[in-house]
DNA sequence: TACTATATATAAAC
DNA sequence: GTTTATATATAGTA
């Protein structure tokens, strides 16, 4: 009657064999998209995630996409009658230029932001300035030793988790920050120092 | 013998009160953040999640997080000799000042990847010449209005995002990118446009 | 919070 | 991928 062992109790540490680790890593990716899919159904929130495979592929979740936020998003800051919604720099980036660099969009953000930050008046002339001159795209990582793709693949991250904590600092956060070192989840519920 | 109806099943779509939504969310990102802590615990990977709650508030898992990258990483693109680890030029901004710009480390990752990217030689100088002039911060949401809160996390979610995105433009990805838009998962199995 | 019953995720095997 | 058996997550409740 019993044609598999079913699923077993495991310890919660790396998988030794490379190859059952990305097996582990590709079943257990699919459960956590539909999670995250869900927990975004349902409890209308906003998310991102970006995970690094052990063999260095990327992959993302992302509520809403890029795509998404095209369009269904106006900038408060500007005080244009509403007619002419969807002109937040992003969004307005994102038009003139599908595969604009990360540089120009930054910096979308920094002028935006700068509006209310009078005292840096500075940075918003500079950066003016400097907009047309730059054209400049993250290289494909090709040409990369695996040294350097694996620095660069820990940018992208430490930038990802950069971003978080700056939400953070912005918005406050009453102790429920996470972040993870292996042993150190549940301890108490809520805190994963 | 029956004490509850347990576990029932419930259909996918945004819960209407808004105090129930709050506790679901609350449960499920536990949930979440378990598993994300498993998977990075078994399958070896990095990772970075973020997701504004309903009521606007933060939260992140990250591995590693920013303190955890600082100390274990080498930049490899410097050929100093091996004694002088950790010089990477994100952990060196991170040392030099802790509450860093979100600008300033910008500008460290576009700096770096810039060596590999000759001909945009400019933009390094450019860069170098504006480094010392900028110190500037992300405001705090204190003083903003409801909408221009709403536009900025909408700008955090909207980076964070567009960071994943270049990752997978930079590593190349085989399909398995994904977004959500609430009805939209899990039709084939990997593609969730 | 904590509990219980059920739905869902997933380890093992194919 | 698919199936099967079991472990785990969680909806409803107190």
């Amino acid at each position: 009657m019993k044609f598999t062992k079913g699923k077993q109790k495991i310890e919660m540490k790396k998988v030794g064999a490379y190859a059952a680790r990305m097996i582990m890593f590709s079943k257990r990716k699919s459960g956590l998209f539909k999670k995250m899919n869900e927990i975004v159904s349902l409890c209308n929130v906003e998310t991102s995630f970006l995970v690094f495979s052990d063999s260095g592929k990327p992959y993302t979740f992302a509520y809403p996409s890029l795509k998404e936020a095209v369009g269904q998003f106006k900038n408060p800051l500007r005080d244009e009658p509403s007619a002419t919604i969807n002109t937040g720099p992003l969004v307005e980036a994102y038009r003139r230029q599908k595969n604009q660099d990360l540089m120009e969009r930054y910096m979308d953000l920094v002028e935006e932001l700068e509006i209310k930050n009078e005292k840096e008046r500075i940075l918003k002339k500079i950066i003016k300035e400097n907009k047309e001159k730059i054209l400049w795209n993250i290289p494909p990582a090709e040409g990369l030793s695996v040294e350097e793709k694996k620095w660069m693949r820990q940018t992208f991250v430490d930038l990802h988790v950069y971003l978080g904590d700056m939400a953070l600092k912005c918005f406050g956060n009453d102790g429920d920050r996470s972040s993870s070192s292996q042993e150190s989840y549940g301890r108490d519920g809520e805190t994963y120092a």
